[in-house]
DNA sequence: CTGTAACATGAAGCTAATTCATAATTCACA
DNA sequence: TGTGAATTATGAATTAGCTTCATGTTACAG
C-alpha cells in the first residue's frame, strides 16, 4: 500500500471543494485526473472513500479518517517547508562560533548581545577546545563561524575581514621599558612574558616579532583570563602583548603603561570564516556587520 | 518547494545507514537513484542535507533538522497506513445496523453483547428511525448492516440469510381462537388486532396472510413495545402474530396460547444485507455467525 | 422525462524517476 | 605520499506513472 502527500491533498480539496470539478481550481488539474487519483488510491488502499455514486460527493467513514489523517499531516509537511524556507534565506538557524584568537571574548560577547536582538531566532553558542582545528570544525559543519587572525584559500570557506588591531606591548608603570618610545624584539630576551594558554606559532608576539627575530623571552608564562594577566603585569610579574582592543575597554588599565611594537606598530586583522553557501544569509551578514562595528562602539 | 515522503524516507534511511551504499538495501534502489534524488532534494530544499565530502556521511544541521521531521512523519504515515490495513480486513470498522423489522431488538441485542467480546475494536451501533429507507440508508454508508426480510436483488448489497422464523398466532389462553388446531385468514374478520407502528406490508400477518385473502380485521392497535402487546394479548384486548423468537425468549407468555398460522404454518426467514464490499471483512462474517446461532441460545 | 452538469474511462503524450555504465572522489593502509 | 578498494557523482537511455484530451456514462433538477 502506497499513500502519498498528494493523495491526501486530493481527498482533502475534494472533500472541501464538495466535488472533483470545484477541486480542480484548488489543485491546479483536469477533472480527469482526480478522477483517475481518485480510483487509484482506493485500489491503494482498498477502501471507499467517498460513498459511490452520490453527489454532492460525501465522505465514507473510512474517507473520513483519511480526511482526519491529512488536516495532521499535511500543515506538519507545511511547517517544514516555510522552516526551510527560513533557513534558507537566514531568517532563521543556527550559528556556533568557535574562537581561535583568546582574547576575542572581549568583544564577541558585546557583539551577540547586539545579534540575539536582530535574530532571536537564531541558535547561537560558542564552542570552547575547538581552537585548534577550527576551519576543519566549520568544514565538518560542527561549528558555523570562526574568528581567526590567519586567512586561507580554501574553496568552500570564505573569510571575512572584521577590522584591523594592533598587538600591543603592556606593562607596569614603573617596568623600566616604560620609558621607551617602541618595543622591540631584541628588548624581551630578558623579560619575563605572560601569554594565554596557546602554542606560539598562534600568538601575535611570536608569530609578529619573536620567531622572526629568533629570540626567545627569559620565561613564558601562561594564564588563561585576560583579567588576570592584566592583574599579574599590573603587580610586575612580567609583561605581555594583547590586542588593543583589549586595553580599550578594560578597567583595570590604569597602572599601566602600553607601548607600540616595532617603530611602525604591528597591524593585524581578524578575520570571520563561514562556509561559502553561507555567506550570504541574513543573519551572518547581521554578524560580519555588527563585528565590524564594535571596536568604536567598546572605545566610544 | 516540494518535500516527498519518499525524499525524507530516503534522508532517513542514508542517515542510518551511513552511506548510499548501504542504504540501496534498505530502500530497494540503486546508489545512482539515491545520489540523484539527494540531489534533487538538495536543490528542491536549497539547503545542505549532508556535510559534503565527507565520510561516512554526516548530517548538516538542517539535515538534522529533516531527519527529525521524518521520524514524526513517517510512523504517521504508518499508523495510517496499517489503520487501513485493519479496517479492508475488518479487524476493526464501523457497524451501524438499521432494523426493518420490530421485534429484532429482542435476539439483537443478545447477538451484539457477544459481538463486542469479539471485536472491542468496532463501533458498534443500532440506528433507530430509518427503518423505512434502510437499504438506502445502507448504500449511502449511513448504515453498514440492515435486518431485513425482504431481500432484494441488488448489484452492490448482499442479502445473508440469518435464520428462518414462523410468524406465530398469538392470543390470551381463553380467547374463543385458542381451540383451534391453527388460525386462517378468516379468523382475523372480527378480531382486534394489536401490532407494531409500521405500515401494513411491512407486517408478516399482513403481507403474508392478511392482503392476499383480501382480509380486514375487526381493529387494528399499534403498539411500539413487544412486552406491552404481550400484556394486551393476555388481558384480552386482542390478538397478535409475532415472531416465534419472541414467544421462546419472554417471560410473559404463560397466559397466552401461540397457534400456527394456516395449516402448514408460516416460513419466513430474515436476512442481513451488507453493502457487497463489507462482505468479507471479519466482523460482519462473525457478526451474521452470530446471528445466525442466536435462536438456539435464546430457546436453549 | 429530458437536459445539464458532473464523474468515469481509455488512449496518447509527457514528465520525471530509475537504471546502467562509467568517471571521479575519498579513505585506509602501506 | 601513493595506491587500491570502496564510495559517490554524472550522463544517457529506459521505464514508469501521471496528466490531459476526448468521449462515454451517470445523477439530479426542473
Amino acid at each position: 500500500m502506497n499513500i502519498e502527500l498528494k493523495h491526501l491533498r486530493t481527498i482533502l480539496a475534494i472533500h472541501e471543494a464538495g466535488s472533483l470539478q470545484k477541486a480542480t481550481e484548488k489543485l491546479n488539474l483536469t477533472q480527469s485526473a482526480l478522477s483517475h487519483q481518485l480510483r487509484h488510491i482506493k485500489e491503494q488502499i482498498g477502501v471507499e472513500i467517498f460513498v459511490p455514486e452520490t453527489r454532492p460527493l460525501k465522505l465514507s467513514a473510512e474517507g473520513l479518517e483519511l480526511v482526519e489523517a491529512a488536516r495532521r499531516i499535511l500543515p506538519e509537511m507545511e511547517k517544514l517547508k516555510s522552516r526551510f524556507i527560513d533557513l534558507r534565506s537566514g531568517q532563521t538557524g543556527r550559528l556556533f562560533i568557535a574562537i581561535e584568537c583568546h582574547a576575542c571574548f572581549e568583544w564577541l560577547f558585546p557583539v551577540l548581545n547586539q545579534f540575539r536582538d536582530h535574530h532571536s531566532n537564531v541558535d547561537v553558542d560558542i564552542k570552547p577546545g575547538l581552537a585548534f582545528k577550527a576551519i576543519e570544525a566549520l568544514q565538518a559543519e560542527e561549528v558555523d563561524l570562526v574568528i581567526s587572525a590567519d586567512p586561507e584559500n580554501l574553496a568552500d570557506v570564505d573569510f571575512h575581514e572584521l577590522f584591523t588591531y594592533e598587538p600591543t606591548f603592556v606593562a607596569a608603570k614603573n617596568h623600566p621599558l616604560s620609558a621607551r618610545p617602541y618595543i622591540e624584539a631584541a628588548d624581551f630576551a630578558d623579560q619575563n612574558v605572560i601569554t594565554y594558554p596557546v602554542p606560539k606559532e598562534r600568538l601575535d608576539l611570536f608569530s609578529q616579532i619573536l620567531l622572526p627575530a629568533g629570540i626567545e623571552p627569559l620565561s613564558v608564562r601562561q594564564v588563561e583570563l585576560t583579567s588576570v594577566i592584566l592583574l599579574l603585569v599590573g603587580a610586575n610579574k612580567g609583561v605581555s602583548v594583547l590586542p588593543d582592543w583589549v586595553l580599550h575597554s578594560s578597567r583595570e588599565t590604569e597602572d599601566l603603561t602600553q607601548k607600540k611594537l616595532t617603530k611602525d606598530g604591528v597591524k593585524r586583522k581578524l578575520y570571520a570564516a563561514v562556509r561559502r553557501r553561507d555567506s550570504d544569509k541574513l543573519y551572518i551578514e547581521t554578524f560580519l556587520s555588527l563585528s565590524k562595528n564594535i571596536l568604536s562602539h567598546l572605545t566610544a
